[in-house]
Parts: structure tokens; sequence; C-alpha cells
DNA sequence: GTTATCGGTTAACTAATGGTTACCGGTTAC
DNA sequence: GTAACCGGTAACCATTAGTTAACCGATAAC
């Protein structure tokens, strides 16, 4: 993971930078597959554990996800000469990077069912 | 603005709360408000100045979004008995809470796009 | 009288998201 | 032979998300 620089943004820069990562790790499912990868990070990851453990994904969805996680660079999809064959899918160093955004959305959705219990 | 506690959870109950995170906070818009609000948390922030400045939301969504926002106890709506009335939005104590989840988003944002550059 | 601002609402529409079901070839266990 | 598991894909559909444009009453500026 890299050091955390503190940088200076107006906030007009700051909207689009929240904009830019929306763009990236927006939606339903992509921030909870990085989250259990993370967790998961020295197991084999296949295709269907991944389904298994990330609640309610259908395939489809979860095959969806995992390209556009790969395209931008935050996963790897490898092939294992297992039989039956698997896939293995891991973190990548750059999606380590993510961690504090799940991070701060596990605190403030445990903290937020406390509030409303 | 509360002092974090540190949980433990499991990886099922992590990802629960980032589902419930972003049942209330997901969407392309809602983060970008809140993090407006949260610059801007000495002024009078009404609805024009927010469609102004959080750029390309229509009327028709930060009416929605507002609306969601103030459901969830994050933020106040007031008519303001100026002429012409003006409606003051802004973050309730709570809606500080999600300052820390705006904080990774533009980190993160930043330098992504540093890093594609 | 005309135009503009304020804070929206409404209707009509398109695009994106997501779910369901069925199915594929290959492999293994019974 | 049959059923199940692996990693998906394809087709179809429903729901949601989001956009655009028009419009509202009230007030104020010119």
């Amino acid at each position: 993971m890299e050091t955390p620089i503190k940088r200076e943004a107006t906030c007009e820069q700051e909207l689009a930078a929240i904009r830019d990562s929306l763009e990236i790790l927006g939606g339903k499912w992509k921030l909870r597959i990085m989250r259990y990868l993370n967790n998961h990070i020295d197991e084999k990851n296949t295709f269907k554990k991944i389904q298994r453990e990330v609640e309610g994904i259908s395939a489809k969805m979860l095959s969806k996800e995992l390209r556009e996680l790969e395209i931008n660079l935050l996963v790897t999809r490898t092939v294992m000469e297992t039989r039956p064959v698997t896939v293995n899918y891991a973190m990548t160093e750059y999606g380590l990077s993510v961690f504090p955004v799940t991070e701060t959305l596990v605190d403030w959705g445990l903290n937020h069912r406390e509030k409303i219990k």
C-alpha cells in the first residue's frame, strides 16, 4: 500500500475526484468484491467461492464486475491448470489502495446500524 | 463528529455493512452533495447554489437526493422567510460522520487521476 | 408589461443496472 | 449412465437511475 499523500484541492476538484472514483468503484457490487478479496488476500479466490461469499450476486454480475475491475488494474485473473480448471482472482498491488475506501464504508455502515437500532 | 470506534466484524458482517452504507450513500450524487455541504458548512446553501456547484445535476435529481438525505437525517431543510423565499440545506451533526467516506474517495480519485496520467 | 430568480414538480423518455433461466464443454464422484 | 461442480455466456425481462424540457406561483427588477 502507498503512503498517503496529502493533497490540496478546490471543492470543484474534490467533487470531480469523487465522480472519478465512483465511475470505477461505484455500483452495488464492486466495493464488496474488493473488500472480500482484501480479506482473503492469501487464499485462492475462485469464481464460485467469491460468488458464495459475496451474498446475493449472480454469476452474470460477478463476471461483469470482475472484468471491469480487471480492466482498471485492480484485480488479476489467472486460469489455474487444476482439474477441473479453476480461475483465481486476486487483488493487485494497486487494488490495495482501495482498502481505505471500503474501511470507511464498513465503519459507517456498522455505526449506522447501531444508530438506527 | 464522533470519536471513531474500532469494531470487530466478520467478513460477512463487513460486506453487509458496505451494503447498508451504499443503500443510503450510493448512487451518482449523494456523496458529492454531502461533500459540497461539508465544504460550505458555515454558509447558506440554497437549492440553486447547490445545483450550480454540484456540476451536472438536474433539479429533479437534486430535489430527490436531498429528500432522501433528509429522510436519513443527514441533511436538514429549512425554509427561510426571505423574499423571494429561499430554502437552506445544511448538514446535520450526524451528516458529519460521512466525512471520512468522502475523504477517502477524494484521495483515491485524485491519486487515480495521477496514476492513469 | 416583461423578464428573471427562487424552489421546485411533472411527464416523457433513454440508459444503465440487475435478475432469471437456460445452457455450454469438460471433469469427477457415485 | 447420471448427477454435480467448475467458470462462465446468451437471451430476455423488469426495475431503477438519470436526463430533458416544460411548467408552476410568488416576488422582484427594469
